[in-house]
RNA sequence: GCCUCGGUGGCGGAAUUGGUAGACGCGCUGGACUCAAAAUCCAGUGAUGGCAACAUCAUGAGAGUUCGAGUCUCUCCCGAGGCACCA
């Protein structure tokens, strides 16, 4: 009598709860970081929570990098499995300036909300170890991490291009700019030049390009890496304009073809263009052209399909160094000034956009590579290279691959590998140019004009530069006083002791007769103080000072920075001479008239100043406000104050500071001790951005104001937030060291758990952040901090999961809520589908009806679980078991996840089939290997069925069975017979055939004999164990 | 425009170094169970022709290499991801 199981309701909602609890209850999942012997650091990119939730394709990468996690776990390794979120940037600013919300509560909702949803699907994170970059206590560290890359030379400032919203006034990232116009005011996006910190990963554009050669990633991935850093072997070449000194170094990787260089282009930024002015015949159709050039966007360029623009520079020519022949000089927008060296030999007989530029102005075409020989083409063609020859000779088309050298001189009939190598030498020979690498790759700009970000954590500090300064290089400041004047009156003591603080050399003198004032006798007096004074010095004149600082200023065989008119008396007083000789009765009004109306000499002056300000008061009662109008300065600043009358308080902080702003430039930037990290991101109700290029910290005074940890003046913190990517670039160190405060890593914990073992994570980001992380794991090493230089053993880029063909997003309304199909069929079964949907690497379509069919498979299977009854009189053949350990843990282990399933079905198939016959010894068998083989995708119920079978501890604490390898390989194999390639037979042989049986036997075949008989056989031919093919 | 990866039944997708195309699943069709439906179970299922055995045609299009091509080469077309017209 064959009893029957009773099959327990599949309650995925009691069982999956009961397991989540259990699993964090024992703290399964969480590894002994310091005992672990065979720590597995299984690492999957951590995400972008938005507010709005995760979709399921987040589980899908999720869940497939826990797939794997839980496999090395049953395999016996302490796997480490931690997860966390990057709050900071852009999307979390904007989303929380479109729904008004303040961007610091939607963030923790955000974070809230994602972790919520995490438990949910059932992976197995060490929940004690998580990370968010916006908590101080991580961006602590990515401050920190900035530091260590300060001192020692990885960072610096450049001025860079940046997307500037003429209406909104602020920095657009790229993706706010949808084509040329910005995203909320639709208003057109101009460039704009700002400075910006950058870190400079080009120092490890080298070493990041040999290591792609050993480190474990897929080869496309791999192959996109090197593309972005993009090395190109060459020369640089320097052609000779003629009748000049002047040389256009020219940057080409392919020297071999110089001798067809038959005109040469030049960027529209490039430097010749001005230097040449007087020599270019049509300057202002040049400079119209660059100005246009130069002020399209780069987006306007892109679409531009191809349509080249550009212009001769006439009455210039260029040499080339191989032909010594003159050949014409073009500006063009084509040619970048950000690459190379702005210039390029156009060559274009070989090389498809100079071709196009050639044929479009009409310029000589010159083949130099003949296609004799295509197996030396680098490219396989199956065109005719005579034919192609006589297309180049005719201008017809371009060649760009190898071949033979022609017209090239004495190289002619060089191979074209040989050849660079030879004019490379020809070239050094005869100091023509030079060997040359250039990469693609760019420094890496972390500055954002933004809220949302770790501050950068540096102070700029004035007094510091200024101490940093040489003593000669100091600005000196000479101060003149006015008619009636002395140098102890007015502010004139006191803005000594200003300046005199801040490290300058003070020159006051007291004029010999200031009530009868002259001219000649004035500078008589002033002039020894000319030789004092150098390049960075000023001069401020007061009421007649100034005019005096003008004559003296025509008299100067030097040049001095800066020099402040303040209330100059020059252009009529503002009462009529009459009054002012009641006004100053008993002065010497008719000496005071002769000096204001001294004849100036304004050519001279200019030459002897940078930059001029005119600072006048609309209340002055001696001179006019409007005086500054017959100055004819070059560079010339006006400062119209109010209330301030003739400038002659005691002391005058307006005035200070606006000296001083125009007078210290020069900032240092200074870097916040480590002891004062983190710099807090202030709280800022409104953070909107400023308005002048700056960030929205600019606005806050309480932020920016502080004293400089160097030498304790007042200093202004940077304003300039970090990229997002650059809390990114780190934060895996950080996951096995989460509980020290007084590090970003422990090094113990480092050495131990890194290099991550296994990345997992979106093809997205195969490119910049795996080489912004490579290259600060390189920096952090040469820094001493770690003893490895790439951060990922393995990388695993999973494919994207789309919705009815599109990528799914809320605005098409085709997002797929995972907790929704959690609540209806449960995680496992969702985990399972999400296996099933595709390959991992290549994502896969979702269908509701694939999800309802996969819940079909997960009832069907916990069904036959407890149908086996065991008490059958056994089956012969087992193998079925041997092998599902074995593929399922392969296709696992190499993230094949779907065939896993496909086999995990034909598993089921085959215990549904055999569920009566299996006696006891094999009923327990077949059941511990469903557990185990389905534990890694549907861990709920793969530990009930494993408790079911009287386990006390979780599976994940078991290890996954062995399999006998003697079980797997058939007696028996399908040996296919083909009669000139097409099937014709298949037979059953033993799977030890020799070739000459297995031949003979085909032969033999009465199918095959069909297609055989009366024809003869030409040969044939063998394939071990799988098939034999007759070739008639 | 450039770089990378794809394109296989009605659908999602399988296919070692070139060696049986379509595993596994969904869907569909027929059947069993049921008063009926759902669920479940059984069978069939690339297309065309044929009662059938079988034959022919089929892996985005077209060519090529090969005894043999989904797989390798070339030229196109379409889709996805990345981007900086990179000499």
């Amino acid at each position: 009598m064959k009893k029957t199981n009773s099959v327990p309701k599949y309650n995925f909602k009691t069982i999956e709860r009961k397991w989540q609890k259990r699993w964090e209850r024992d703290k399964t999942f969480q590894p002994d970081m310091v005992l672990a012997k065979k720590p597995f650091y299984n690492l999957m990119m951590f995400p972008y929570p938005s507010a709005e939730g995760l979709h399921v394709g987040n589980m899908y990468a999720f869940a497939g990098a826990d797939t794997f996690g839980r496999y090395k776990k049953l395999c016996g390794y302490d796997v480490f499995e931690p997860i966390g979120l990057d709050g900071f940037g852009i999307h979390s600013e904007n989303y929380a300036m479109k729904i008004g919300e303040h961007i610091r509560s939607v963030s923790e909702r955000s974070e809230k909300n994602f972790y919520k949803q995490l438990r949910g699907i059932g992976n197995m994170y060490d929940w004690s170890r998580t990370v968010e970059t916006y908590k101080p206590n991580y961006y602590k560290w990515t401050q920190w991490l900035f530091l260590q890359m300060f001192k020692n030379g990885l960072v610096y400032q450049k001025k860079a291009e940046v997307n500037w919203c003429p209406s909104c006034k602020t920095v657009l990232s790229d993706e706010q700019v949808i084509q040329g116009q910005c995203e909320r005011c639709d208003s057109f996006v101009e460039k704009k030049e700002l400075k910006q910190w950058f870190f400079r990963i080009t120092k490890y554009a080298d070493k990041l390009l040999k290591n792609l050669k050993w480190i474990d990633w897929p080869e496309d991935i791999k192959t996109n890496q090197r593309n972005w850093i993009g090395r190109s072997e060459g020369a640089i070449i320097n052609f000779p304009v003629k009748n000049s000194n002047y040389s256009l170094k020219v940057f080409t990787t392919r020297p071999d073809t110089l001798f067809g260089a038959t005109y040469m282009v030049i960027a529209p930024e490039h430097a010749l263009i001005e230097n040449r002015e007087s020599r270019i015949e049509n300057y202002g159709e040049v400079e119209k052209y660059v100005k246009k050039a130069i002020g399209r966007s780069e987006q306007d360029r892109k679409n531009d399909e191809r349509n080249k623009t550009g212009i001769e520079l006439k009455g210039i020519k260029a040499i080339n160094p191989a032909t010594k022949k003159p050949i014409p000089i073009w500006v063009a927008d084509y040619v970048l000034a950000g690459y190379g060296t702005g210039a390029i030999m156009a060559v274009p007989a070989h090389d498809q956009r100079d071709w196009e530029s050639a044929k479009k102005f009409g310029l000589e075409i010159k083949c130099v590579v003949n296609p004799e020989d295509y197996r030396l083409a680098g490219k396989n063609t199956q065109e005719d290279p005579q034919k192609i020859l006589e297309e180049i000779l005719k201008g017809e088309r371009c060649y760009e691959w190898r071949g033979k050298a022609m017209n090239s001189g004495q190289f002619d009939g060089l191979e074209t590998i040989e050849f660079k190598k030879e004019i490379t030498k020809w070239l050094v020979k005869n100091k023509l140019g030079k060997r040359s690498v250039d990469y693609k790759l760019r420094d890496w700009c972390i500055s954002r004009q933004r809220y949302w970000g770790p501050p950068i954590p540096i102070v700029w500090c004035q007094n510091c530069a200024l101490n940093k300064m040489p003593k000669n290089k100091k600005p000196k400041v000479l101060i003149i006083h006015g008619f009636e004047g002395s140098s102890s009156r007015n502010w004139f003591p006191w803005i000594k002791k200003e300046f005199e603080k801040m490290g300058c050399e003070v020159f006051a003198p007291d004029i010999s007769d200031s009530f009868h004032p002259n001219v000649e006798t004035w500078m008589e007096d002033l002039k020894p103080f000319i030789r004092k004074l150098n390049e960075n010095s000023i001069i401020i004149g007061h009421s007649l000072g100034s005019k005096a600082a003008m004559h003296l200023l025509e008299r100067m065989d030097r040049k001095v920075a800066k020099v402040f008119f303040v209330a100059s008396a020059i252009g009529n007083p503002k009462r009529s001479w009459k009054t002012m000789e009641k006004m100053f009765a008993g002065s010497d009004i008719r000496s005071l008239k002769k000096f204001w109306e001294y004849k100036i000499n304004w050519d001279k002056i200019n030459n002897s100043l940078d930059e001029a300000h005119f600072i006048i008061s609309s209340n002055d009662k001696l001179v006019d406000p409007k005086h500054y109008k017959i100055a004819k300065l070059n560079n010339v600043h006006i400062e119209t104050w109010k209330g301030q009358g003739h400038f002659t308080q005691s002391k005058n902080e307006m005035l200070r500071d606006y000296i001083f702003e125009k007078t210290f430039t020069n900032f240092e930037a200074v870097p916040v001790p480590e002891k004062d990290l983190p710099v807090k991101l202030p709280p800022m109700e409104d953070f909107l951005p400023e308005g002048r290029g700056k960030g929205p910290l600019a606005k806050n005074e309480e932020f920016v104001n502080v004293k400089c940890p160097v030498c304790g003046k007042p200093a202004k913190r940077e304003t300039d937030v970090s990229d997002p990517f650059v809390d990114s670039s780190w934060y895996f160190f950080r996951y096995p060291s989460t509980e020290f405060d007084d590090q970003p890593f422990d090094k113990k914990r480092t050495k131990k758990w890194l290099p991550v073992d296994s990345y997992i994570g979106g093809k997205e980001h195969t490119v910049l952040h795996l080489l912004y992380s490579r290259f600060i794991t390189m920096a952090l090493k040469d820094l001493g901090h770690i003893d490895f230089e790439e951060p990922y053993k393995r990388f695993f880029g999973h494919g994207l999961i789309t919705k009815d063909g599109a990528k799914m997003s809320k605005s098409k309304g085709n997002v797929v809520n995972p907790d929704d199909m959690i609540d209806k069929y449960g995680a496992d079964t969702l985990r399972l589908y999400l296996r099933f949907i595709g390959d991992f690497g290549q994502g896969g379509d979702w269908r509701n009806s694939g999800i309802r069919g996969m819940n079909k498979f997960v009832r069907r299977m916990w069904t036959v679980f407890f149908a086996i009854t065991g008490d059958g009189d056994g089956i012969k053949n087992m193998s079925m078991v041997d092998k599902t350990i074995k593929i399922v843990g392969e296709d696992i282990d190499s993230l094949s996840f779907n065939t896993a399933v496909a086999r995990l079905m034909e598993y089921v198939n085959w215990l549904r089939e055999n569920n009566s016959l299996f006696d006891e010894a094999q009923a327990k068998k077949v059941k511990e290997t469903l557990s185990f083989v389905i534990a890694p995708m549907t861990p709920h119920i793969a530990e009930e069925m494993w408790e079911t079978l009287g386990n006390k501890t979780s599976i994940f604490t078991h290890r996954w069975p062995k399999y006998d390898k003697n079980n797997i390989i058939d007696e028996e194999i399908e040996l296919v017979v083909q009669v000139n390639g097409k099937v014709r037979d298949k037979l059953k042989v033993s799977r030890d055939i020799s070739e000459e049986e297995a031949k003979s036997i085909a032969l033999e075949s009465e199918k095959a004999q069909k297609y055989i008989s009366g024809k003869k056989v030409k040969r044939i031919i063998y394939v071990q164990g799988k098939l034999v093919s007759i070739v008639m």
